[in-house]
RNA sequence: CGGGGCGUGGCUCAGCCUGGUUAGAGCGCCUGCUUCGGGAGCAGGAGGCCGGUGGUUCGAAUCCACUCGCCCCGACCA
């Protein structure tokens, strides 16, 4: 049977990219769809969004946002308004130049972000400080024209939430970039068991037309850091190009502050890619499509017996849980573990006659295989409880793994070894300068990934990694999907 | 966008170098019967203009050119 599975799945210690592909095809979370660098979200895994975005919607609704939907097209002009941010996404923009047969006298871009076109509405609705804030949010796709692609980590289509506020003051501003920068770290690590650092960018790795980007950067398997959420504060640059002005309190016409913020589908790949192990997936029982199978077990005989039972079972659980009830005859027991267990369901509930006997059947956790025998009569609370153990588990490998691959050092040549053979987070400390930045990214191809905002006196006394002068910031060095 | 690899039933691949009548295998799929506590067995069956276009040739999955797509490695990004 090992040998089966092998010859199904690459190993994912051994190949992870082959590993990753593979089993988002398997488990039919996606699949490629017949233009370059585009995917169909498959139901198994548009079923992880959905909860992704149930369990964040919360979150933004709670914190006072509201959802809007603005336009998907942006005209050229508008684009181009802020000057750095058309620059920063100019190569990667998807144009529209026609409308039937008719040419358009103006361009009209598929939007990459929405700022302009969000900008260019809050230009009509902001008057007196009195508007303000305004803390909108929306769910939406956009189109990114990137030349490398893979499946949910980065594709040309993409669906994401785009949250774009507006306020009176800088302070204001900077305080909703870190409360979504924590709402961001709290989500990943509690709902997709992702251990995550926060921090800042370094103004290289920032967001093309922001004062600054906060990020959370999560570690993955392969040693590679990947980008799971963005936080920035625009200060007065858009506000400025797109004419944002509020008469404040004290009569004076002001600009208003802005931030943006997002997280995307990608959460869906690191998801994927941190839990998974040889036999597929394995997916935190918060966003699980399913949070339990129900696998029957039976011989003719007592197949009337079993399967009352377990529909009796299947109509409990599913009242509470996210459940299947697999009856199908046409497969053995066997053949459902592996199929679950490669679909990454969190816990099997196995119930056959033995178990009927005894009024009890057995939960086997996706996560260690360790198999339970539960009274029937508690199910719901067993369940309860294991699918909470399950998520814990899954957070405590992933910090664990993190924490064990996060390194600091002081010593330059020591950074480059650990990026060459080790990969992870090295933590050094560095001068601010761009130019040891890109002599970093030149030699390790590692870059700045986030900047931590406690830095507190940790750079006391110290000196940059690369060119020896005192130390302004503690950086966090990785490579990077 | 540069370098490398790969496109043949749903999947994994053989055949191609050295063109030649009906293009194969395993798995999967369909039907039936027997099975069922870790990917069951037997019997029968369906399914492929060999990624696309153009060329060479009496004849192309096979040779040539172009093109499209996917994967990996590098320069840019949720």
């Amino acid at each position: 049977m090992e040998e089966k599975l092998v010859q199904e799945i690459p190993r994912k210690s051994q190949d992870l990219s082959q590993w990753y592909v593979e089993v988002i095809r398997r488990a039919e979370l996606a699949d490629y769809a017949p233009m370059k660098g585009m995917m169909v979200i498959r139901p198994s895994g548009y079923a992880i969004w959905e909860n992704i975005q149930r369990l964040l919607d919360r979150r933004f609704k709670e914190t006072g946002h509201t959802n809007a939907y603005f336009p998907l097209f942006i005209p050229e002009s508008f684009l181009k308004k802020e000057a750095e941010h058309v620059e920063g996404f100019a190569p990667e923009v998807a144009w529209v130049t026609h409308g039937g047969q008719e040419e358009l006298q103006e361009r009209l871009a598929v939007r990459p972000t929405s700022e302009a076109i969000i900008c260019a509405m809050y230009s009509k609705w902001v008057r007196s400080w009195r508007d303000l804030p305004i803390l909108i949010n929306q769910w939406a796709n956009v189109v990114r024209w990137e030349k490398v692609t893979r499946p949910f980590l980065r594709t040309t289509e993409f669906l994401w939430q785009e949250g774009h506020t507006v306020h009176a003051t800088y302070e204001d501003a900077q305080e909703e970039v870190l409360r979504i920068l924590n709402i961001y770290k709290e989500f990943i690590e509690n709902e997709l068991a992702i251990k995550v650092y926060a921090g800042k960018k370094s103004d290289r790795e920032k967001f093309a037309g922001a004062l600054a980007t906060y990020t959370v950067e999560a570690l993955m398997p392969d040693g590679k850091a990947l980008q799971a959420g963005t936080s920035h504060n625009l200060g007065q640059n858009f506000s400025k190009a797109f004419d944002i002005k509020f008469e404040d309190r004290d009569q004076k016409l002001k600009y208003a502050w802005q931030t943006s913020w997002g997280v995307s589908t990608r959460l869906v790949g690191a998801t994927i890619m941190v839990h998974g192990d040889d036999d597929g997936l394995i997916l935190p029982p918060h966003v699980a499509p399913y949070q339990a199978v129900i696998v029957p077990i039976f011989k003719v005989k007592d197949k009337e017996t079993v399967l009352s039972v377990a529909e009796n079972i299947y109509e409990r659980l599913r009242k509470k849980f996210r459940t299947v009830y697999d009856y199908r005859e046409e497969y053995t027991p066997g053949w459902k573990f592996a199929e679950w267990e490669m679909r990454g369901v969190p816990i099997r509930i196995e119930i056959g006659p033995r178990d009927i006997k005894e009024n009890s059947l057995i939960f086997v956790r996706r996560d260690t295989r360790e198999k339970v025998k539960i009274n029937m009569d508690e199910v719901e609370e067993k369940l309860e409880e294991l699918l909470e153990e399950v998520q814990k588990n899954l957070f405590q490998r992933s910090e664990k793994f993190t924490f064990e691959n996060t390194r600091e050092t002081l010593d330059y040549s020591e950074l480059k070894e650990i990026i060459e053979e080790k990969r992870g987070f090295v933590i050094s400390p560095w001068c601010g300068d761009q130019k040891c930045e890109l002599k970093v990214k030149e030699e390790t191809k590692a870059t700045i990934r986030l900047i931590p905002l406690d830095e507190g006196d940790k750079i006391v006394g110290k000196k940059c990694v690369v060119c020896g002068k005192p130390a302004k910031h503690i950086a966090y060095f990785a490579r990077a999907y």
